[in-house]
DNA sequence: ATCAAGCTATACAGATTAGTATAATCAAAA
DNA sequence: TTTTGATTATACTAATCTGTATAGCTTGAT
């Protein structure tokens, strides 16, 4: 891929992230990643575009390296689980953690109807997704349920963390999912 | 108070909340309230003050009754604590239900310098405040990390149902919170 | 009936936004 | 050296934004 087009995905995802979505004009962006408009609009069809792009490509790194860190880390299943949250913090607490895109993606674009809402839902379930099949894999009666439960802890962490920077909320999430995962194991 | 006053806040809190702070214009908002800009701006002296004062009655509207609630239908302050979600969820589900100011606040003003994200925090820092005083009334040793999991679970159910709306996940929170809150009694 | 206060109507300024049109520049390949 | 493709520079359009200025209206009190 183009390295003008890679810098101005970047520099947006810094952005959208420092300054919020809405906030950060094209303008901004584009002397950020010193270029000009006429290239971003060469590599990407409008601003809403290169939202969706800036989302999806988060997204996919997140997931990656964490499905990464499990296969090379853990063995059995329910070790899997177990071990979720410490890498979730791991990458939470890393110097280049920029927050999660979709939790604010999803804030900053409330109507239903919008593309950038309905990405950021969608991922939000495919996490979901994702942490329910580590907990079927794990024997766990209600995979489900768990699963949810330790998404609404893993978002309402991230989200204080955005609020107040270094407020430790994933160390005490963490904590409480292992409780969670405990109690939901011995049913 | 003005009723024209209490229009335009309503209003806007409606607004903001459907279509976004910063998406909803100033123009939009006297439409839809049925006034012009001259009246809004002679009550509020700009639309961050507006901002300000939205998020500062909403919060007080759900501060007063919530300790409302738990003062009258419970005694004892274990109690309390055990019912606080019951109460939330009644809150959340309730048909008027507009969504938390503060949380969507934070993520469309992510700035630290803003005076909104500032009320945000400091709203939240509330929030985690009373329940950690319910905490310490029912004698639990680790009183505010009980309160930071509990308002972690909170926020993520917040977001969740604001994510995708009636997607139940207040009762898992509610669920998991009696978890957290037996497995903290004990120690 | 006159007056005053509160509100409306409308137009405007000044800044900022997304997106485009046109021309100049630069580097590497033929 | 000439051509080709990518990038830059700059100016522009049309819309939108916050906030203000000016003038007219309406209603209730004296």
């Amino acid at each position: 891929m183009s390295p003008l087009r890679e810098k101005i995905l970047s520099t947006a995802s810094h952005l959208f992230q420092t300054q919020g979505i809405n906030s950060t004009g094209v303008d901004t962006i584009v002397a950020a990643a010193g270029t000009t408009k006429m290239t971003l609009y060469k590599y990407f069809r409008s601003k809403e575009n290169l939202i969706l792009e800036v989302l999806e490509q988060g997204h996919q790194d997140f997931q990656a390296w964490l499905s990464e860190k499990l296969n090379s880390n853990t063995n059995k299943p329910s070790e899997k689980l177990q071990k979720l949250f410490d890498f979730i913090e791991e990458w939470v607490t890393s110097p280049n953690f920029r927050g999660m895109g979709f939790i604010k993606a999803s804030a900053e674009f409330p109507s239903e109807a919008s593309p950038v809402h309905q990405l950021s839902s969608e991922q939000s379930r495919q996490f979901k997704q994702y942490i329910s099949s580590l907990a079927h894999e794990a024997n766990i009666q209600d995979a489900d349920g768990l699963a949810l439960q330790l998404s609404l802890l893993f978002e309402g962490a991230v989200q204080a963390e955005q609020m107040i920077r270094g407020s430790g909320a994933m160390a005490y999430a963490k904590k409480a999912a292992k409780i969670l995962i405990n109690g939901a194991a011995t049913h």
